[in-house]
DNA sequence: CCTCAGGCTGGAAACGTTTTCAGTTATACT
DNA sequence: AGTATAACTGAAAACGTTTCCAGCCTGAGG
């Protein structure tokens, strides 16, 4: 005898009578409630979710699935499900697709077997096809997911932020900028950031060329690579495509004792805490991914139950902020 | 008609049949057994892993509970619990206790209704009795999260390494050390550590004592408050007692001008790579969450599995890392 | 040719809920 | 007082699996 029946049997009623109360339907006198919220503590009953899950086909969980769970970027979006889900009484369960596509195909995979009500990405998968078939197939996918080329595409997003940068190195006299990147690029990221990059400094007459960041766990490497980059390519300005990415790139910088912003001015993409704290605090590109989390979540949840649709959710713009890592070239280059 | 039952007509073959072969259970001819195969394939069949889970009594689900998912500290931690558990196929369900007791606990219960074939904590939880309670009801709790006076507490794991840090200060020439966390230190955590500081502190002769860190949001008033505690207990070095505390804290200095390691030196507790990066390079007292993470959730899998009882799990010991942030102090107090 | 064994297969129960439906009792009208 | 209605309660079905058990069929040995 285990679960609900056994809550029955101790206050004396039916299990349908139990779950009546339980799940706070009307109809129940205040006697046989009593009785059964006093058995039902005093056994410490919780209702299996496997089982209520079977029979309502809601299992009260929401799927997270991240690209890399290593990347500390994605923690305030999965901080942003969790508040949401949390206050609304879902679990969530977090995929880590590991960077490799096709660990993501298998976690979604495993996502869908456990029915989760909804499923929020912070980006779109590797596999948006893989994606779509679950979703005909009944999961609730959130907003934008989807659709990479829309409005939650990272031009979208970070256009004009990118514009904004460039435009401030070009107008203190930066005329070539390199755009720092691992050396195997595979993020769909940085390409999307190369691209952004790149137009944007086209616009503004500067110079841009990709400088590889070599073992970022090399310290030393990197330095030298750094080195001979900003030397052969007389570059003043540094754009880093990835927040990770920033501290070894600093690292680097740090080691061949190039000074910032004095030698070489800098604007990284993604923010933190640390990022505003350090010497000197940095030009970011940021966007609000906890924000970003929150409205996605609500929304998709809302959907969930029920509500009216919505119209398409587009996420905030990001912005620029200036801090101190970018100054004017020590020696402008002649006009 | 759904699920098995769909993938069975499709097949021409019993339910019972199809969920023998997907289980890759014995006794299938390969006729059939190719028949049901290519059906499930062809409907994208996935298991309800409610249905499994309601028959089998396995959810292959392990839940983490988390104190705060803001505390970037814990993503190692979670990290090697996705990677473990995703390698032996189990889904992992994060939830958050917000730095309330009350919503751990109710996190706790949603775990347990969910069934987690495990669970698993970074750091004991505030209520260790609720915790206890759902042991005994059949939760699988992995190594040491109830037992915080035995190994798992901070002072096993970070006395050594503490002692070490105090040493290099007070070989150094140091004598007055701060010790800096919030005002409202409400974490056990800063508790904890303030016990080993300065246990170790008066063992080699440093006098030490409590710096508040204001609202760390505000850089000024944590500057002006920094500024005057320094100058007052004539402080020269701190230990930042909590690494989510060190980026406010740094900020702060180099506001208010301090001259790190110059004018100051400073240990904090907890590693990552910006601590690396960071002019000066910090000095930390770093643990190995991540290897603790898979360690614990590698025997509470294999528990589950049914593997013979292990020795109790002993975390590794945390180390001091010197790098660049502790200097002999400028004006060396007379001895 | 008959029997027996053993490999395959299907029927049906069970897992723990929620929910429908029908039944029972009490209450309020007429 | 009789009846209709409402309030409350319980029996039972259903959710989608896994697994036990029994039955069937095939092949081999006598």
């Amino acid at each position: 005898m285990t679960g609900i029946r056994l809550v029955a049997r101790e206050a004396g009623v039916s299990i349908a009578t139990v779950s009546r109360v339980l799940g706070g339907h009307p109809h129940a006198s205040d006697d046989v409630r009593r009785r059964v919220l006093a058995a039902a503590e005093r056994l410490h009953y919780q209702p299996s979710a496997a089982a209520r899950g079977l029979r309502t086909t809601r299992t009260m969980i929401v799927g997270v699935l991240v690209p890399n769970l290593a990347n500390p970027t994605v923690v305030p979006f999965l901080r942003g499900v969790q508040v949401v889900a949390q206050a609304q009484g879902y679990a969530v369960l977090v995929a880590d697709g590991q960077r490799s596509a096709a660990v993501e195909r298998s976690q979604l995979d495993r996502l869908y077997a456990q029915r989760v009500d909804a499923l929020v990405l912070p980006s779109p998968p590797g596999d948006p096809e893989h994606l779509r078939e679950l979703q005909t197939a009944g999961l609730l996918v959130a907003d934008g997911a989807l659709d990479a080329p829309a409005a939650w595409s990272l031009s979208a997003i970070e256009g004009t932020a990118t514009g904004a940068a460039c435009e401030h190195l070009a107008a203190l006299g930066h005329h070539r900028v390199g755009f720092v990147a691992r050396a195997t690029a595979r993020g769909s990221t940085s390409g999307a950031r190369w691209t952004l990059v790149s137009a944007a400094c086209r616009r503004v007459g500067l110079h841009v060329e990709r400088v590889a960041l070599g073992d970022p766990s090399n310290a030393g490497s990197v330095a030298l690579g750094l080195e001979q980059a900003l030397r052969r390519g007389s570059l003043t300005a540094l754009v880093c495509a990835t927040h990770p990415l920033a501290p070894p790139l600093l690292g680097g910088l740090g080691a061949a004792g190039v000074d910032l912003p004095g030698a070489c001015s800098l604007v990284v993409y993604g923010d933190s805490d640390w990022a505003a704290a350090y010497r000197p605090p940095l030009n970011v590109i940021r966007r609000d991914l906890f924000g970003v989390a929150v409205s996605v979540t609500e929304r998709v949840l809302a959907r969930l139950a029920g509500s009216a649709e919505l119209d398409p959710f587009s996420p905030p713009a990001a912005e620029y902020l200036v801090r101190r890592s970018v100054a004017p070239p020590r020696n402008p280059a002649p006009v």
